[in-house]
RNA sequence: GCCCGAGUGGCGGAAUGGUAGACGCAGCGGAUUCAAAAUCCGCCACCGCAAGGUAUGUCGGUUCGAGUCCGACCUCGGGCACCA
């Protein structure tokens, strides 16, 4: 054979790994572990690029580490439920269940040709009954510690389709399906009280070592932290039961430049008016169109609602405030009520200005005069400025020290206290759908809510459901619902909300290091296996999914679940770039966008088309994405070239955490590579003496090319290990070295190319006679006896710019390279006799001559 | 709107504050071939005949030296708590 054929050899490896077990963890306690873990995919029915990306980084790292000698732990499981599978019970008939596990086999079956080195007998999904059953045990657990509460939020209601809605089908304020106008409406929820964590999950980041910067700082900007001063106002004309409004604000230094008071249309007080004021019922209502998310929220128009009410100022009695309740204000943070202060914040200026409100000023620039304002100024906090109202510190300081001393003198005079404040809610885990883990409680008219007995576990789903109509099946159920009361006995019903599958992704990296325990964990594994080493996983996860894990793994903590050095369960992550592709969409009859897959339009030149000609709107590379069709079937290209060249292909040219944009060029150029390296390795096989003249030269070249992949993968710089592989296959192919030195290198070559491409790895490892599996063998070292260069090429730079280069030994002293570099000719002309002012000499550098 | 990123040849990208464009793709030229495929060799930022000049989204700043550090802006992307 002299051709490489993937379709064969791969199969061939996979099997030849299987055998040897090559991929099952064992807890060794002789050796080092290392849990190498990717994001686990949601089953949405075949596998994208954006897997393939994803896994096979996962996997060139377990692969590497497993060289290195380390106990490696690398699973692979589904974060199977969610609202998809009760979508496509709905647009296409069948079950959940079937449709969710009819797309676990299929991703399966695509996922295992691409040769990942996974231990496949931990697979579980988290739909499996074994699995969620876990999960509603440990709920059980949390309520015990106090971790659980109920109380009422507030969710979209579709009032067409009687139904609640998740954000993503809510439109333009409208339902995705009835098109209604949604309105929030108010429902009683379970909650994890991950609010009481606030403070430690912020200073914990600190520890955070190996997350990326910008994933633990906009952690900490979620959380939130603020200090300010929580205070009330008297009011006039509330009713009965509103004598004080509670306000917090994290400028109190600001006090004396109020113009207003706001309150959320969610806030008691506004409640109480709406009953018996037909405008603040009207306005109200109106706000509750909005939706419930906050850019939904931030984006609307800030509008206003004067309600009679005045509240007094806390400094000054004869100054009265007019309350508003306003469409800006979120009744989730601080108190739900605020003071405006239009001179020193812009929405509060633009909604002054809106309603004619006063707007005195604060504070001043430092040196400037008091003006009227055409914008609010709002100088950074470590700014000194004047102040012309102030009430606390001196006339001129910092706005944090102003805050300071506002804080400080407002207690001092019994106006409210200094509160630390959490931006971060507590976590609302209840959703009225089918598809989820049942919340495990039971509603008894005697004994209240009371969690189900832990022997009863699994509550599971009952198959016999229906989506021929909106709304929640388990709600619906003639007797699913109906049990009897854990405490008491009698006829009782059940929770019908299931969990957020937030929750099921929360603690899966636990569960896989004892996936068929009978507990959520063992002790002896997770002390073993934890914490994952490295996470992998895209950016989109960087707050929520992230942040309820490192919740989570507290909360088992408490319960006996993990290890106390297991609360921040994920050591190093890694966020790696999404693969965008294109979107395509037509316009349905309601003007919607019908989004279009990228194999069924034809790009033409001036646009795009359906294969029957209806045109295409092309619009911008995101993230692909089930909903938008911009998915792109990476299976075709296995089948042509097979995963090697898929494997490759992904982990080149772009680096690891940049978004890829996915074009179909580029794969047949990697795959001739790859048969170029096979055939390299062939013709080892075959030739002559060649000459060993060469061999040192080429020795030198493989041992740094051992020390750039070797550090391209430890710093997860994939593409630059890949270039460097590249480069020695050039210097490789144009060496004529001898036979055993052509011999070692392309052995040494194929294990540096292993990670990657594993299976042509093993099959040039076994036609030069490597020992075993190239996948068991040892990671191969740099001599750094063989890094050393004699001499270095030394750029001139005269003022700044290149002009010439000279060649000196490695170590020769600053003051004889000056000596040479001004003696260049090139230096020379270009210095024109000008006299040098400055020289610096960079060693092993450059030379930069200032004249 | 708020928080967080990113922007370098035709394209993907490389570059501890020290020769901008490694490596790859595409393109161009050549060898081989009856011809092609495959393969191999070479060229390849822009302007300029050249000397040289201009170039890392834009505008400023720090520095002997800036793609890299600082400030402002522009564009694109991620997240915004019920998409996963």
């Amino acid at each position: 054979m002299s051709r490489y054929d993937p379709a064969i050899t791969e199969a061939r490896w996979q099997k030849a790994w299987d055998a040897a077990g090559a991929f099952t963890a064992r807890r060794d306690e002789t050796r080092q572990k290392y849990y190498v873990l990717e994001m686990f995919p949601y089953p949405s029915g075949r596998i994208h690029m954006g897997h393939v990306r994803n896994y096979t980084m996962g996997d060139v790292v377990a692969r590497y580490k497993s060289s290195c000698g380390f106990s490696v732990l690398h699973p692979m499981g589904w974060d199977a439920f969610g609202m998809p599978a009760e979508n496509a019970a709905m647009e296409r008939g069948g079950h959940p269940k079937e449709w969710t596990y009819g797309n676990i086999a299929v991703m399966r079956d695509q996922m295992k040709p691409l040769g990942l080195s996974i231990d496949w007998s931990r697979e579980f999904a988290t739909c499996d009954p074994e699995y969620y059953g876990q999960q509603q045990s440990m709920f059980i657990d949390f309520m015990e510690k106090g971790l659980v509460y109920r109380k009422n939020a507030v969710v979209n209601w579709d009032p067409i389709d009687m139904t609640v809605l998740a954000n993503e089908q809510v439109i333009d304020g409208k339902g995705w399906r009835s098109g209604a106008v949604v309105e929030r409406r108010e429902l009683t929820q379970w909650f994890f009280r991950i609010s009481d964590f606030a403070g430690e999950l912020l200073e914990a980041l600190d520890g955070l070592n190996d997350w990326p910067e910008k994933v633990r700082l906009m952690q900490a900007n979620w959380i939130g932290k603020s200090r300010g001063l929580q205070f009330a106002f008297d009011t006039l004309g509330a009713p009965e039961g509103f004598d004080r409004l509670e306000v917090y604000t994290t400028r109190p230094d600001t006090l004396m430049g109020a113009s207003f008071a706001a309150i959320s249309p969610d806030h008691p007080l506004a409640k109480a008016l709406e009953t018996g004021d037909a405008k603040v019922a009207e306005f109200v209502a109106e706000c509750r169109r909005i939706g419930t998310s906050e850019e939904a929220l931030e984006k609307a128009e800030k509008k206003g609602l004067d309600t009679g009410i005045r509240v007094r100022h806390p400094f000054d009695p004869e100054w009265e405030l007019p309350v508003y309740i306003a469409n800006f204000i979120l009744m989730d943070y601080g108190t739900g009520a605020i003071f405006g202060c239009p001179a020193h914040d812009q929405r509060d200026f633009d909604f002054a200005t809106k309603y004619s409100l006063p707007i005195p000023p604060v504070f001043v620039a430092e040196g400037a005069e008091e003006a009227a304002l055409t914008e609010a100024f709002v100088p950074m906090k470590s700014e000194r400025v004047r102040f012309v109202r102030g009430f606390a510190g001196g006339q001129v300081q910092t706005g944090e020290e102003a805050v300071n001393a506002a804080i400080e003198a407002c207690e001092a005079r019994g106006v409210g206290r200094g509160v630390t404040n959490y931006r971060l809610r507590d976590w609302g885990i209840s959703r009225q759908r089918y598809w989820g883990c049942p919340i495990p409680v039971v509603h008894c008219a005697d004994c209240g809510v009371v969690a189900e007995k832990k022997e009863n576990l699994p509550v599971r789903l009952p198959d016999d459901v229906t989506f021929d109509k909106p709304g929640n099946p388990l709600d619906r159920h003639p007797t699913w619902a109906a049990t009897a009361c854990p405490s008491c006995g009698k006829p009782a019903r059940r929770e019908t909300d299931t969990m957020d599958t937030f929750v099921d992704s929360s603690w899966y990296y636990a569960r896989f290091t004892s996936p068929r325990a009978a507990t959520p964990t063992d002790a002896a594994d997770v002390d073993y296996w934890m914490n994952v080493d490295q996470y992998i996983g895209g950016i989109e996860h960087a707050i929520l999914h992230l942040l309820y894990s490192r919740f989570f793994a507290r909360a088992m903590q408490i319960c006996g679940h993990l290890p106390e050095k297991a609360i921040e369960p994920f050591n190093a992550l890694f966020t790696q770039g999404m693969v965008t592709h294109e979107t395509y969409a037509t316009r349905g009859a309601d003007g919607r966008p019908v989004w279009q897959l990228p194999e069924d339009v034809v790009r033409e030149d001036a646009g795009a088309r359906l294969k029957d000609g209806t045109p295409v709107e092309v619009g911008p590379s995101i993230k692909m994405s089930k909903s938008k069709k911009n998915v792109v079937d990476p299976m075709d290209i296995i089948t042509r070239y097979g995963a090697d060249t898929a494997r490759w292909f992904v982990m080149s040219d772009s680096p690891p955490e940049r978004d890829v944009e996915w074009t179909a060029s580029g794969a047949d150029a990697t795959h001739k590579h790859l048969s170029r390296v096979w055939r390299l390795a062939h013709e080892v096989t075959t030739r002559g003496a060649g000459n060993p003249a060469q061999d040192e030269a080429l020795l030198k070249a493989m041992h740094k090319t051992i020390a750039e992949v070797t550090a391209g993968i430890e710093g997860f710089a994939f593409n630059k290990a890949v270039a460097k592989l590249y480069e020695f296959t050039n210097t490789f192919s144009k060496s004529d070295a001898s036979a055993e030195a052509k011999r070692v290198a392309m052995l040494t070559m194929a294990q540096l190319m292993s990670p990657m491409v594993p299976h042509l790895a093993e099959d040039i490892w076994s036609m030069l006679g490597g020992a075993g599996l190239v996948a068991q063998a040892p990671w191969p070292k740099a001599d750094p006896a063989m890094l050393v260069e004699d001499t270095v090429t030394l750029p001139i730079q005269i003022n700044g710019k290149r002009r010439a280069e000279i060649v000196v030994p490695k170590d020769m002293p600053p003051a004889e390279v000056e000596k040479i570099a001004l003696a260049d000719d090139a230096v020379i002309k270009f210095l024109a006799g000008q006299p040098v002012k400055k020289l610096i000499v960079v060693p092993g550098r450059i030379v930069n001559v200032v004249v």
